[in-house]
DNA sequence: CTTAAATTTGTTACATTATAACAAATGGAA
DNA sequence: TTCCATTTGTTATAATGTAACAAATTTAAG
C-alpha cells in the first residue's frame, strides 16, 4: 500500500530497468507514466491520442513498441479481454501466477500478486500434463464500487 | 468422455437450442460444425474462409453473428487471448466458473467444466468484495503434448 | 575523436479483427 | 393474408495491431 508520487513511481521503473540492463527512454516513460496517472486501464489507440498531445509525430508502432517494452519488463500488463494495458503496481514482487480482477462495468483492474490459493489451481492443471506460463489470470466482473452503483447488469 | 459422431453432436446442439427457446439455424449448425470438426480452436477469418466453400455469400457478419448466437446459448467459447472460438465439449453442464487450458503452442483447447478448487479462487476474491462473471477463466501455457516436442520454449 | 555496430525512433503502408447500418428475405402469429 | 419479429445479405467502416525500411540516436571500439 505504499502511496508513490508519479515522478517516484517512474524512478523506481526507471531503476527497475537499469537493474535488468534494458533501457526506459522518454517515450516509454511518457507511456508508462499515462498508464499510472490515468489509474484505470487504456486501450492502446486511447494511449496514442494522449501521447499525441506532447508528441503529435507519435503513430501506432510508437505506442505499440513502448507497450510491447513494457510488457517485456513487467511494468504494465495486458488485458486480453478488453484488449487493453495497465500499469503493474507492484512490478518489483515475482508474480508468476498473480490474478488480475477486470471489472467489466469501469475497466478498473484490482491485482492479486501471489495468493496462496493460486498454487491450488496450478497444481490440478499440472497433474492433468498441462503446464501453465507465467501470464497472469484474468477474472471478469464487477468490483465493488460498481457493484452497488449497479443493481443489475455488466456492461 | 461420450465420443459422439458430429451429426449426434450437432444434434444434440439442435435439442439444447430448442430447450432453450433458440432456433439452430442452417448458417449457426455449420459453424459449429466447423468448430466442432476441427477439434482446435478457430479464428473468425478462417471460419469465414472455410464456410465460403459451401456459402460463396458469406461475409464478416454472417460468421460474427453466428459466433455471437452460439456463444449466448453456450455452446462455444471464445478465447480472449487467440481472438479466436472453440467449441464446448459440454455445454449441458452447468459451467460457471470453468477452466480453458489453451496451449500457446498448438492452441488447443482443454476444459474443465467445474473443478472444486475454483471455489477457492472465486470465494478468495469474492472476500475482496469482486463479484466474478460467468466467463471462463483462460490459462496460457504448453498442453502435454507440446511440452514433450517442444523442449524449451512456448510460441 | 572517428568510425562502425546496435538500438531506438519515424514513417508509410497494410493486415487482422470486429461492427454499424440498412435492405431483403424468411418464418410465424393474428 | 397481413403484420410483425427474426434472420440474412450487403456495403462500408471502425478498431486493433504489424511489416518494412529509412533516419536518428546511442554504445562500443579502434
Ligand atoms: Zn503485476
Ligand atoms: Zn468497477
Ligand atoms: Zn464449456
Ligand atoms: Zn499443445
Amino acid at each position: 500500500m505504499a502511496t508513490l508520487t508519479l515522478p517516484d513511481q517512474l524512478n523506481a521503473a526507471q531503476r527497475w530497468c537499469v537493474t535488468r540492463g534494458e533501457k526506459l527512454t522518454d517515450i516509454r516513460r511518457d507511456v508508462l507514466s499515462l498508464l499510472l496517472s490515468h489509474g484505470h486501464s487504456m486501450k492502446a489507440y486511447d494511449i496514442l491520442s494522449e501521447l499525441q498531445q506532447s508528441r503529435p509525430t507519435a503513430a501506432p508502432p510508437t505506442v505499440y513498441r513502448a507497450l510491447d517494452f513494457l510488457l517485456q519488463v513487467g511494468l504494465i500488463h495486458r488485458l486480453d479481454s478488453l484488449n487493453a494495458f495497465v500499469a503493474c503496481p507492484e512490478f518489483a514482487l515475482p508474480h508468476h501466477h498473480g490474478v488480475l480482477l477486470v471489472c467489466e462495468n469501469c475497466h478498473g483492474v484490482t491485482e492479486i500478486a501471489d495468493a496462496p490459493w493460486m498454487s491450488h489451481l496450478t497444481d490440478a492443471v499440472a497433474a492433468l500434463g498441462f503446464t501453465p506460463g507465467h501470464q497472469e489470470l484474468e477474472i471478469k466482473g464487477l468490483c465493488s464500487a460498481c457493484q452497488k452503483t449497479n443493481p443489475g447488469a455488466p456492461a
